[in-house]
DNA sequence: GATGAATGAGCATTCATTCAT
DNA sequence: GATGAATGAATGCTCATTCAT
């Protein structure tokens, strides 16, 4: 395929200023408001800009493009989570089980709130995709996993630990994403993330049987 | 968000004669090059007109818009697929594990083919997936699974069988997608499946310990 | 304005033989159809073709383009109108007056029947309304009226009586299809019949007092 | 007949400048230039930007879409005409009867006045026809000859001073447009204003003999 | 005679981005 | 710094007519 232009991110200016931060922030919060509402589609900086109750000039003051933006909500997705991830494996009062089956249903449960927005988003990926930023989000993701796989699998070989990782990660996220987008009722959501969890769980009985 | 108008997909004509299935083969070809070699946001009727040597108004006699281009080669994509797991699955010469094994192999290195056109079709989901005939692809996916978890899983209650067939089936084609996206080599490909299959075979020996 | 080709209109071979003529008022008949069911902007060859039950080509053979087609709907009603006229504005059974009256009331009804039809017949005149042969057909209807208008008004002079004539053709059509396109009840458009001819008997009345 | 969408009308934006109005001006202008020029079928927004030394994009900054321009125009003659009407109806200084004369006549010199773009512009009616500002425009023609009713026919009853209106607006609009249509001479023109008066000064004198 | 596949110019409309004010 | 008017290429789709079979 035709490898096309990568565009630049980052924002073209850092917000120091508060006044910048508050439009920034403006910006991001009419940006959901038009992907939610009017879809992938019918993202355009012109609604954007509108929506923000600002100029498309001044837009483009802070984002470079308009796939920045699409990339700057992403990341914040991405950070979310991250955090939400961090918060639930590393509490070593449950046993990692536990936490496991905690994670996927607060993971699924998140992935479904504003199933709108994250399904435009998904359709905007294309936009964003390529961008160098986006592959080092997910690793970060899979480090975290990491951590917490040397407490689930003390005994496991280091290769072997990394891909039972990425395989869980990656099996969360899809389904997650596949469940959110089939519109489920909040107790099929929960089912599934309990099947999806007690997956995880006979899957590492058999590796780390202790 | 604002619900699109779900478009005709259907052929505008019956292909009867040689000529005319002729001609569509030559169309989804061209579609097919384009795709993969222009990314979805470049895949327009008239660049796949161009390649496929006739003029767009031909192109509209075979497919009614856009999106039924894209939606046939969806569709072909979903059959190839489905004979590939019927193939696997009904083996009742091997144990249900095995060919649990085989099949996300065989599936993980199927989707890894033609990554790029995998990846812009897609990208250009967003144009086909509102169809009612997606919807029944996806079920007939389904339907092929239960059949194997009744052998895999005989003792297993019907509404848990389905719910572990559904997830199972989610898990392989999102890790797949998601493994072809990422361009591995075949032997981390093989390797992934391994990891993902192994995570299937933990699971159904707890179901059925049998 | 660009004066735009004045198209041939004329059938391209005389339907001598049943067949032929049995051919031409299929495509008629689906022609009528299509306009009414489908509306000016969608009346094309191709469709009414199909509703004919023949092929384009065919279509073709019989007249030598969609004017053509159009042309013919619209000279057929011209035909039927003017046969209605002479055999009202004929009877000399009635005075003048009450010819009139009758008439007027005829053309409005006839007018408002198949609405649909000649709103879209009317929408589409720019396509035919260059042809030589539509100011033909207009001559004709003024020439009725006229051989009426020496009856109702024997003792004016010849050039006054054709301005007469003419006018009250020209508000008799306008008045008629006004009234057609408004979608107006029965008894209205009788009511509105009414006050025309009322209004044509009083000038007819102060021009010939007699 | 299937129903058309019925489009926006109303402006873009309001010009609150003097640029911006000048702009629509100035497209306006082209219009009636492509209009009169090209006919109803080769009025494209490209030929009207082109004519106009504007882009597209910019024209579509101040008309929703094509219908917009040309329904603005008729509204622009509606008002003309209305405003014609007003000052010959009210003129107490005449009796009615020889201001009907002179109103006709007025009415039919200026629908000769640019023939051709008025006949473009009914010839492109369909596109903006069903608007519902349409109808508005249109009762707002009846309602100014109602009150010249109440003048010239103090007698008659309110409902038959109604349909007396009516029928006269219609008589003259309709006339008036086809005396325009064929291209007559302004001697022949003043001529049949002068036939359709009478008759319509006859038909008063009947109603109200006073 | 009949067919209907093929043509390709033409159309209305959108949108990311720039830059003069 | 902010504005928002201007750009114009790009897109999906239609349709009258022809002509090889």
């Amino acid at each position: 395929m035709k490898s096309p232009k990568t565009p630049r991110l980052s924002s073209r200016k850092q917000p120091r200023q508060a006044r910048s931060s508050r439009l920034v922030a403006d910006i991001l919060e009419a940006a959901v408001q038009v992907l939610s509402s009017e879809g992938a589609r019918r993202f355009t900086t012109a609604r954007v800009a509108e929506r923000a109750g600002i100029s498309v000039g001044s837009l483009y003051q802070y984002f470079p493009n308009k796939e920045a933006i699409l990339f700057r909500l992403q990341a914040d997705e991405w950070r979310q989570t991250g955090a939400l991830l961090q918060d639930i494996l590393a509490d070593r009062t449950r046993p990692p089980a536990e936490r496991l089956r905690i994670l996927v249903r607060a993971f699924f449960r998140s992935e479904c709130e504003e199933a709108a927005l994250r399904l435009a988003l998904g359709d905007a990926a294309p936009l964003y995709r390529d961008a160098p930023e986006s592959r080092e989000h997910r690793k970060a993701g899979v480090r975290q996993v990491l951590v917490f796989m040397r407490e689930a699998l003390p005994a496991a070989r280091p290769a072997e630990r990394a891909r039972v990782a990425e395989v869980m990660m990656m099996t969360m996220e899809a389904v997650g994403k596949a469940v959110s987008e089939e519109g489920r009722s909040p107790a099929e959501v929960d089912r599934i993330a309990g099947v999806t969890s007690d997956m995880f769980a006979a899957y590492l009985d058999r590796l780390d049987p202790a």
